[in-house]
DNA sequence: ATTATCTATAGATCTATAGATAATGC
DNA sequence: ATTATCTATAGATCTATAGATAATGC
């Protein structure tokens, strides 16, 4: 029995740790805070948790944190309201005029790809637990890419493109993102299954077919064949 | 200052209340801790928090209910899963097939009353809490709700009112649901205000003649006023 | 006798701080 | 001297229970 220890995680003793063996302890503790906040709410996550996850004490957390709200904080400020638009940079702006359902597309995958990201999910996880979802920084967020997707469908009816007598711009844009940030929310989230996660962008891509079969005018834009 | 307690609540005594001073205390619980379960998520919220709001000592809680765990259950199952389709019960029938859209516009409405009323509020911030929104029910429901509105779609295109080149019908049922899902889960909740509430509903709305515009064959029903 | 409340309290857990300890870097 | 960790602990709060008290209904 005394041989037990030697594959259990070592307990450190008091005083620094030699320089071997010391790690990036804050970030280390942001993180484990997030998976924990994300999992069980603020509420459900102690101080003490956060520490017995990365196998330190607790009270290596205040040298870090001034309190269990500064981590909070400090998470969202990493995390947070975001680079909403950083996703949509790789996309060739280009396509935005030559071939709009090609960009739209090319635009969703952009945007899948980043909400895919397991930090990306836990932070849905986060903001489904702590009330975030109904806080006013993603209010923001939603409203600033709605109303990005407004202007871009405004454009693309005064070309020509798009169909004037369906709604607004600003209304096609929620029947446009609708499905999107429901579907996100709803399945792009840290415990969700690969298996779930899959059927969600693949819906969302249907979706995005959809609209593009139904808002779009044709003969303005190249064929595209269909997804199966 | 001898007279400062009598237009504060009066704290009870020991023993059982006179029957003209007992209410329906365990009722009276039951939507305390939902209030507070939606506001402060389930670890947020104590048994003490829980029993002060009614004016409590805290072990009465224990008289009505064997844990904290089982209140939030007995809110589960008398506001959870619910019957998902009583809300449509009010919908004239017949007009799903003389005029499809009508019957659809009616439908979303029948909905949206339903879900603005305070418990039903109540029941999103707290699923926006506690992970309910990521949890099995949900889904169930959800997918539900999804496949009937496929159904119906597939009749509809069956019977010449609907596009049948836009998508499958149950692609189209995402496409129709997506906005109305989201806009419930972001806006229709406890701590919204009358304002974002009626802007949700109208965007709601708004979807809902996109939709019509976009999905429906021209001169199958009769014509509809916009809605400005 | 039963029911509905109360007071008092046990025992666990939580956040945060004080003070010790040991390695680092000047 | 500074930094990064530890142990120990204070004080608050949390869930749950035991036992007292007083009204009800048989």
């Amino acid at each position: 029995m005394t041989g037990m220890n030697e594959h259990t995680p070592q307990k450190r003793g008091p005083g620094r740790p030699r320089k071997t063996e010391a790690g990036n302890t804050k970030g280390a503790l942001q993180q484990a805070a997030l998976r924990l906040f994300a999992r069980n709410g603020y509420a459900g996550t102690s101080i003490r948790a956060i520490a017995r996850e990365v196998e330190l004490s607790e009270s290596v957390l205040y040298a870090h944190f001034a309190s269990k709200q500064a981590i909070f904080d400090a998470i969202l400020a990493e995390h947070g309201p975001q680079r909403p638009l950083d996703a949509a940079a790789g996309v060739d702006a280009g396509l935005a005029e030559s071939d709009p359902p090609a960009y739209l597309r090319q635009l969703v995958r952009a945007f899948l790809d980043d909400w895919d990201r397991y930090d990306a999910r836990l932070l849905i996880s986060l903001m489904a637990r702590d009330g975030l979802l109904h806080g006013p920084a993603l209010q923001q967020a939603l409203t600033a890419t709605r109303d990005a997707a407004g202007e871009m469908f405004d454009r693309w009816i005064t070309t020509g493109h798009l169909r004037a007598d369906l709604g607004t711009p600003h209304e096609l844009a929620l029947s446009f993102t609708g499905p999107i940030g429901l579907n996100r929310i709803l399945h792009l989230h840290a415990e969700a299954t690969a298996h779930e996660r899959t059927t969600a962008r693949e819906e969302i891509l249907h979706h995005v077919e959809t609209f593009i079969n139904a808002a779009f005018l044709p003969g303005t834009h190249p064929e595209h064949p269909p997804l199966g």
